[in-house]
Order: structure tokens, then sequence, then C-alpha cells
RNA sequence: GGGUCGCUAGCUCAUCGGGUAGAGCAGGGGACUUUUAAUCCCAAGGUGCCGGGUUCGAGCCCCGGGCGACCCA
């Protein structure tokens, strides 16, 4: 490292020994002025620079935090440019541990060199950036400038591993199924549609992998998973964003009681490993994650915070009208079913805080559920609410291929009709049932929503890196 | 889709009863041997989101559009 650092040439590669959080950890106990012996080489941004005529202090920001670098012009090699040196320009310095005499834990740069240069310089360094569409849009910046942005997405990914660790240690499986879908099924929304030039072929980017990871289970596959990017081409809101990750498992021989069982440990587990707690505050209110979690039926909450008393044989004008009057837009397609889930969306879910299982739901609106062993018209279906917010859908699985087909047929009439979320007949689909589904347990869990919950974000594009935007200009 | 607010220097923000824009930081020059958003001095930096209108004169008032934030449906 001689010669000109700012004239000379950028290193082809460079070999750190050390990282701040490293130096912090191993050399945090110095006393005041004391020096340390030891030296490290440690590399990152300077973000912040204090001149000094012949001394100068800078901090350098790596992956893991930041450390103060202090040069003195009698012993830093081209002192002069290392004062020159721009905010935000990338440097690899080499020296001794020290703490300076007012108890500042520093790196004395004996050598240094520049390892990029920034051309553009770096927001306020006190303010940072405030316009929140800068910060998405230039995610490179405000990972550097937002301390909590860059925790949010270490955050992200330790739940992420965290999470296949813990399913691997109960043996399932990671796939990987299509993104592209002949057919768009296994949930209820709006698909983008693509073209295959070479097959002459309109495909559909998935909105949920179910449908495939269950021909797995057909396939023998007893317990699997995917964390699969999922398309659905509705609006953007603080909850929505197009392109979102799913975690969906199919576990053999499991019916819904085991999948709550296993949806409360895998949460619990999570906030234990993030948070180092179940009791997180989110937006100002508690949340407890420790299991077991409250489990009540829809039709319970329904009277609890709904205060309606209805059930599926409520005589239809009845449940219209408690829909009209509570504005809720009422189509001549619904059935008492899909009434009584607007009545529950409209005056029960947004009271509910949870952790809260809420359980068995209307045939009608769950093509892919098996139907109630004991409550006809039902069926064995949960969402999970923490937070006031749907974390996750789960049922014991539809495994009856007569059934199946009669679901789907329904959807295509209701697609008919208008509906625009409904699923198309998956001949193959039915054709895998047909080879036998055993009794099979099925999760959906939101994971952005997850990490928003376990790192109190309040949008999900605090939690996805490169959120979709609207294009510049 | 509706409402409210915002858009001024690279960044963060000012200004005014309509009279042609100002500060901090960054960037440039200089001073300073232990700083912590270091400090001090000097110079530079603007198509005030875009397009119309009113006016002798518009960043400011009016209309239309764009983009964003928040709230509501």
């Amino acid at each position: 490292m001689s010669g000109s650092p700012l004239s000379g040439q950028i290193p082809y590669r460079f070999d750190p020994t050390s990282t701040a959080a490293a130096v912090e950890s191993d050399f945090g106990g110095l006393a005041d002025g004391e020096e340390s012996g030891a030296v490290v080489t440690v590399a990152g941004r300077l973000m912040l620079r204090r001149d000094q005529g012949k001394v100068a202090f800078g901090n350098l920001q790596d992956s893991t935090g930041r450390v103060q670098l202090f040069a003195l012009q009698r012993s830093t090699p081209d002192f002069e440019d290392f004062t020159g040196l721009h905010l935000g320009d990338w440097i690899g310095v080499t020296g001794e541990v020290l703490k300076t005499r007012r108890g500042e834990l520093s790196i004395r740069v004996d050598s240094w060199v520049r390892l990029a240069e920034a051309r553009r310089g770096f927001p306020d360094k006190w303010h940072g950036i405030t316009d929140v569409d800068t910060r998405f849009r230039q995610r490179y910046v405000d990972l550097w400038v937002t301390d909590e942005s860059r925790a949010a997405f270490v955050a992200r990914s330790q739940i992420l591993s965290t999470t296949r660790r813990w399913l691997e240690e109960r043996k399932f499986l990671e796939v990987e199924t299509p993104v592209f879908h002949p057919i768009s099924g296994g949930a209820m929304a709006r698909p983008f549609t693509t073209h295959h030039n070479a097959l002459d072929l309109e495909l559909y980017l998935r909105i949920a992998p179910e449908l495939y990871l269950k021909r797995l289970t057909v396939g023998g596959f007893e317990r699997v998973f995917e964390i699969a990017r999922v398309f659905r081409n509705e609006g953007l809101s603080t909850r929505h964003n197009p392109e979102f990750t799913m975690l969906e498992l199919y576990q053999a021989y499991a019916d819904y009681t085991d999948i709550m069982e296993l949806v409360e440990q895998l949460v619990s587990h999570l906030a234990m490993e993030v948070c180092g707690t179940t009791t997180l505050e989110y937006e100002d209110q508690e949340l407890d994650l420790s299991a077991p979690w409250r489990r009540a039926t829809l039709l319970e909450l329904l009277a609890e915070h709904g205060g309606l008393s209805v059930d599926l044989d409520t005589p239809r004008e009845e449940l219209v009208r408690l829909c009209e009057e509570r504005d809720i837009p009422v189509k001549d397609h619904y059935g008492p079913g899909k009434l009584i889930l607007e009545l529950y969306e409209k005056t029960t879910e947004p009271k509910l805080w949870g952790p809260v299982f809420v359980t068995d739901y209307p045939k009608e609106v769950s093509p892919l559920s098996r139907d109630h062993r004991d409550r006809p018209g039902w069926v064995e279906r949960f969402e999970g609410i923490v937070a006031g917010r749907e974390l996750c859908n789960a049922f014991t699985e539809l495994v009856d291929p007569d059934e199946q087909r009669a679901r789907f047929e329904a959807q295509e009439a209701a697609k008919a009709d208008g509906d625009a979320e409904a699923m198309g007949v998956d001949e193959d689909y039915l054709r895998a049932l047909e080879y036998g589904l055993p009794p099979t347990g099925g999760l959906g869990i939101g994971m952005d929503r997850l990490v928003m919950l376990l790192t109190g974000a309040t949008t999900i594009r605090d939690v996805i890196l490169f959120p979709t935007l609207r294009p510049e200009q």
C-alpha cells in the first residue's frame, strides 16, 4: 500500500482481518489513552470525518457497525490525501487499535487504500433520507444511512434461515415448483399473465404454489415446503406488494389442529430467535406470541365482536339485510357462506388483535378445504390473526377428487359471473387426487407480514428490499 | 376511487400582504495536534415538479396535470 492512494489504481482485492463489531468486542475494554499493541485491517465506507490540522478522525462503517479512525500527519502515509477523501468513499485501513484520551475506541491509520470512490454525495449526515420514496428507489443508499432499514433486512434473512432450519429439523423437504402456471389456482386472486413464444402459450405467474405442492404429497413427499415468491395483480398498500413471499407447507397424516400447533410453535420460536422474547410491542400494543394461541370459530367471534348471531340456515334475506345495514355491497350470486364471511370481515376482523386462530369457514368460500367432520356446510380451515393482521391461512386439505371437481365447477361458475379472483378447473390436479392424496394438513404464511411483525415495520415496503414502484419520470 | 398535506441547491429545511430566493450539511479553497453532527474563515452552488391563467410583476394567488405521503372507502 504505497504510492498515492487517490491517484493510484483501485486494488482488485483486499483482505480485511477484522470488522467494526469485532474491534469493539475484542478491544472495548481498553482504558482511555491505552494502546492495544494489536494491529487490524478493516474495510468499509468513510461516513464522517473531523479534520483537525495535523490529526484527523473519521468514522468507518461496515456491515457490522462503526469504528473511529485516527490519522496523524506524522505517521499516516499520504495524510493530505486521506483528509481529501469524500464522505462515502470505501477505504481499507490497517493500524493499531487504541482508545483515545476521550475514551473513543479507534484504529490508528498506519496505512490505508481507497477501495471505491463515492462520486455522488451521501445524504445529510444527520437527517439521512427523509423522503421514503427515495429510500425505496435508492435502497443502496438507504442501507448505509438508515440503521433500522439494514437491521430489518438482516432480521428478514434470519427469519427465513431459521424457518428453513426449523422445518428441516422436523423432516420437511424444501422444494421448488413452477412460477409459470398454465392454470391460475391455489388461491383467490387476480393473476399476472405472460406469454411463452416457442409454445405459443398463455401463462400465469403463480398466485400460490399450493396445487403443485399437494401433487408432491400425492407423489410421496410426506412433508414439503416452499418459500415461494408469488404474484398477485392487485393494488399496492402498506400491507400489499404485487410480488411477495409465502411459506407454504404440507404435512401428510395431519389435520388443521396439528397445523395450528405448528404455527404457534414456529412463530414463537422465531420471536425468541429474532427478538429474544415472545412478548412484543407492535404499534404500541402488547402482543404475546407464546403458545398456545386462542382458538375460536368464526361464528363465535362474529357473535362476540360483531354482536351477530347468524348461521348458514339464517334466511338469506336476513343476511342480505345485515350486510346492507353495514354498507357491504351484495352480489346476486352470494350465498349464505359468502354473506357471513363478508359480515365477519366488516364487523369482526378489524377488532381482532390476537394472536387468535379463527377456525371453521364456510365451504362456499373455501374451495380447497375439506368438509368439517361435524358441521355440514363448513370446512376445517383457519386463519391466524396476529397484531390485527391476517398472518396465515391453513386447512385440512380436501382429498376427495369428486368433491374437488364440484368445488372447481362452482368456482368456474363464479368466474363466469364475473368474479376475476375465482379459480379455474385444474384437470391434472384432479387426476393427481384420483391417484390418492392422504389426509393432509396445509399452511400458507405471509412471510413479509411475519417479518413486519418481528421487526415492528408498519409498511411492507420496509421489509422488501426493492418494492414495486411506479417508474421514475 | 375520495379527502388532506407536500414537491425550493446534491441532502435537510427556511423565506413572503405577490416585488424576482436563504441557511446548515455535503462538494471547492484556507486555518487548526484528541475530535464525536468537531469548530472557524472564504468562494461557489437554483429552469422554485410540469403546463396554462390572473397581474406591471408569481416559488407564493387561480385552473389543469405529474409524483409522493397520510387518512378514508
